[in-house]
Order: C-alpha cells, then sequence, then structure tokens
DNA sequence: TTGACGCATGCCGATATGGGAATATGATTG
DNA sequence: CAATCATATTCCCATATCGGCATGCGTCAA
C-alpha cells in the first residue's frame, strides 16, 4: 500500500502548505479561482488541482458567479482536527507547569540564601 | 515534484492514520517499541518506521532502558497544528449561528400562526 | 565469546503525489 | 454559431510513501 490519499481525510488534505495557505486566504472572503492563484503565486492548474481535494474532504464550497468559480470555506471540517490536537494540550502545558515549577523552587532556594 | 515528505511537517507526520493512534496510546505512558507495536496491532517494523518519522518531527522522545527503547510524549510540537485550526474557530461557530439563527427564525413564525 | 533478545534498517512493489504543459470543458458575449 | 474567457482535466515525470520480509546492529546474560 503507498500513502493514503490526500482526499482521504482532512488530515491528509491540509498537509499540504499550499492547501492550508488557500484555506487561509479564504478567510477573507470567497475568491475565483484565478484571484486565488494570483494572490498565492501558483498556476491556475495548481489552483484546481488543490482546491478540488479541498472540495472533496468538505473544506470549501463553490458557486458558480457567471463564468467565474466562486470558492468559500467551510471550516467545519477543521474541527475535529482542533479536537484532536486539543486532547494534548495538557502535555504542552505540563511543560510549563514544570518550567514554571523549576522557577519557583530557584525563586525559593535564592531568597533563603 | 512529489508529495512533501512525512518529516517535513507535523501535519505531513499526523496525516497518518497509525501515527495518530500511537501518539494516543502514549499519552498514557511511554512504552517499548513491541509494546507499541503489539497494543496497535502493527508488527515492529512498522511501528519502528512510524516512531522514527515521529522522532524526526519531535512529537516523540526515545530513551534506553536495558536492551528496550521506551517512547514517550512530546506532545509540544502538536500545538502549532490545534493553533491553526483554532483561527478558523469563528468560521465553524459561524454555522451554529446561522443554524441557531434559522431555528429561531421557524419558532417565531410558528408561534405567529 | 556466543546466544538471545529488542529494535532499526534495507530492499521490494504498488501507489499516489505535486508540478508543468497542453488541452478539454463550460459559460458568456457578439 | 463563433470567439473568448474561466476552470477543469489529462498526461508525464520524479519522488516519497507504506507494508512485508529479511537482515543488521546493539545490549545483556551465561
Amino acid at each position: 500500500m503507498a500513502r493514503a490519499a490526500t482526499t482521504s481525510d482532512v488530515f491528509n488534505a491540509i498537509a499540504e502548505p499550499q492547501r492550508r495557505e488557500i484555506l487561509a486566504l479564504l478567510r477573507t472572503g470567497e475568491r475565483s479561482v484565478t484571484e486565488l492563484a494570483q494572490e498565492l503565486g501558483m498556476t491556475q492548474p495548481g489552483a484546481s488541482k488543490h482546491l478540488r481535494v479541498l472540495r472533496e474532504v468538505g473544506l470549501v464550497r463553490d458557486r458558480r458567479a457567471g463564468k467565474q468559480r466562486l470558492y468559500g470555506l467551510d471550516a467545519g471540517g477543521l474541527r475535529p482536527v482542533h479536537e484532536w490536537t486539543g486532547g494534548f494540550e495538557r502535555f504542552w502545558n505540563e511543560s510549563f507547569d514544570r518550567l514554571d515549577a523549576y522557577v519557583q523552587d530557584l525563586k525559593q532556594t535564592r531568597e533563603a540564601e
């Protein structure tokens, strides 16, 4: 078996930096494919391909507007990723706690001197 | 160019479901490679390879313990992912707002009847 | 030193990728 | 209908994957 398809998962879809850029840009509003391509410095086919992946995992929606096709954000699909990583939140806070405890210790030691 | 290396990014590293399982399991404590492989139903080389990827992006740490090698979580690297997705939080809340508004409308309409 | 154990690495095959270029498809206008 | 503009798709290449299997390497015990 090879690597899973980029469309198999939101996790896979957002593994591509350019796709993350697309999503970030779409936060400010809908764009046509050409606009997107220009603003992000990619070719039209390139943008189109990335948008297709994002569409297939449900992170963007498209609607026709004349001969253009406007893409907009549908970020609900990012929620599972946010929640999954959130399940580890206490682990990176833990590091701070430890550091904090260390600093407290240091303080006390110095004050005692 | 092909797809980016799985080790190029935390985003790429966690695109693999089995690697996410490994991380989830490690929340409950350190494991040896063989333990991990058994608990997750993968082969030893399989586990070893995934662990290597996770190590290279800094999501796990290893320490020697006799002839075993214990792997533990270092989940700080997940924080950027959590924060990045968090940047879209208002968009999925927005959906709820819309739905909420719709339900409110419906209520009012019915009450007016 | 020789085994035995735990883990890492190497090689293979099948597969999917992202980029570039060309082209097909679709919609609008004259 | 023909011409034009906006997107989508296709073909090709180089690359990296994941899985299975065999094997190498490091550590410990006798």
